[in-house]
DNA sequence: TTGAAAGCGGTACCAA
DNA sequence: TTGGTACCGCTTTCAA
């Protein structure tokens, strides 16, 4: 069984409070009790129950992060960016995956009550009702989520999807191409084309958009034919994954990036550096977002904040 | 503030031990009563305070995940699995990434010690001090680790690379390659192979081994020249990440995978079928090791068991 | 310099 | 069917 404070106190002789000083290095006691103490209590193995100290604190180190199920690599990678981070400065990270339910949301936070004073929702899509959440006595923060509630109490990060994308256009039209065609299904990504197009002062060059049903490798790859049938000269999809589907194709069919055709990504995913050719892409700001979030999980009662971080784009072998 | 108990007590005119049985849905309360209370609980938005809790259970839902800073994404990818799977069974878990440091490690496991009861180490490398480790409370599984303490109270799982890349290779005689390559610089991947032509019962073929600095990336790619100089029909990558760089240096070489030369990886990373050609591996038993992990938290205090799982050889376009 | 004691919030034994 | 209360382990005030 765990050894307590009060089992030292009664091995070494003295009081609780006294275990307690030498431990805690607080002054009011004597050197030689405190060494004394010390030894006694490693000899013992003693662990302290945080269980008890939270309680008695009402606070804690443990923080909460929150995630959906089907998430892809990207949110893995936000998340463990993260717990890092955290760690780094004395937090614990909690982390909470969930089938985009309010119902399961709400009672994983209940359970988590006491032991989590900051919870990190991640893209988090579907309403948490809002007399739930200000019910529950937790700080929270909402990062990249589109349906947040207007309700006081809570801090939100958002990430700028447009910056990144205009750039990449940019530097698409700049580097000479004339027709553009960008590829998904995610509204969001329309406006960086669009900004881009307007500021663009060379000669004219065409955008043509291609709605698909999803954002997955397998809608890259289906999508190559009807893209090369197109005359494009540039691509930009949605996602990298949809990129990476019509890199696989390319190569099948004798394609020669960028050669024939530029390609550009959205996301930033890993291998991207790896593939053939590498990837071109929009990155997100991780590293601002989750030092943003550390800031904010160590003042805890910080008056609510909007922040947007903008995306950057990254330029690799295939443009 | 976090409503309570003695609140709820108050307001609905009744005894703490009252609110308790209504919320508990335990026997001896009236039907009428446990309304009412459940009611005014729900009113006022009562959420249960776990740290209190678990500090009288002496027990928690927490289960502690431990990996190493620097890993690769299969250890975030099963560490990620493992988070789902525990959630389904009604755990929270709670993740620690540690540097390879035994003082690190036995910080924060103190820290954990009255919130987590079970506490799962991944591939962890470094000797954790038997004595520490047996000074904590928690019920420990060393998964996939190296040196585990010989104390009786550890669980251990364990992963055969062998078997899997033993079929691999079988795979690669079989189908009529008769210059096997080896690369890379972990050792354990040696008795697949050793295996392989010790059990073969076709023509006869060599087994050459080229060690390496790393596995990284880099590190295949850079192999690439003397690996063709090496007139090899076939090579095995001790990592996935080798083998995609030798896919980068191979299509900037013009050689044609499976065609020339056959490629197999090991770890099943998710990038191998998407990367071109899609790429053969052997992976890791993800879902059958994090099954046993759930069923041993389960089972808290289950006598010591140690397990081991076997790899499996994945075809792809590679071979 | 030391220690007694009052909680933190929830659980459950025991008595009414 | 109810309520009083001791306790889980730790922190900290206040008094000695």
């Amino acid at each position: 069984m765990a050894v307590t404070l009060k089992q030292i106190a009664e091995e070494a002789g003295v009081s609780i409070r006294t275990v307690n000083r030498a431990l805690k290095e607080q002054t009011g006691i004597s050197d030689v009790k405190r060494q004394e103490i010390l030894e006694v209590a490693a000899h013992m193995g003693y662990i302290p129950n945080i269980a008890a100290r939270n309680l008695r604190l009402r606070k804690s180190n443990f923080v909460g992060i929150v995630t959906g199920t089907n998430e892809n690599d990207i949110f893995i990678r936000k998340s463990h960016d993260l717990q890092q981070r955290l760690e780094v400065h004395g937090f614990f990270p909690i982390v909470g995956i969930l089938q985009d339910s309010p119902d399961t949301a709400r009672s994983m936070l209940s359970e988590w009550a006491g032991m989590v004073d900051t919870v990190v929702l991640f893209a988090w899509r579907n309403w948490l009702p809002e007399d739930v959440l200000v019910s529950l006595p937790q700080q929270f923060i909402f990062v990249d989520c589109t349906q947040v509630p207007q309700n006081c109490r809570f801090h939100q990060i958002k990430i700028d999807r447009s910056s990144g994308i205009k750039d990449a256009i940019l530097f698409l039209l700049e580097s000479g191409r004339s027709r553009i065609v960008r590829c998904g299904s995610i509204s969001d990504r329309v406006v960086g084309v669009e900004n881009a197009f307007r500021s663009f002062r060379g000669r004219s060059a065409e955008k043509i958009f291609i709605e698909t049903g999803g954002s997955e490798f397998e809608d890259g790859y289906n999508l190559g034919k009807a893209l090369m049938k197109s005359k494009a000269d540039a691509v930009f999809f949605d996602t990298d994954r949809m990129a990476f589907g019509f890199l696989k194709y390319a190569w099948e069919a004798g394609i020669r990036i960028p050669d024939d055709i530029a390609v550009v990504g959205f996301d930033d995913d890993p291998w991207g550096n790896y593939s053939c050719p590498s990837l071109s892409t929009v990155a997100h700001p991780i590293a601002e977002v989750n030092g943003r979030i550390v800031e904010l999980a160590e003042r805890r009662s910080a008056s609510p904040e909007t922040i947007i971080f903008p995306t950057k784009f990254v330029k690799r072998q295939s443009v």
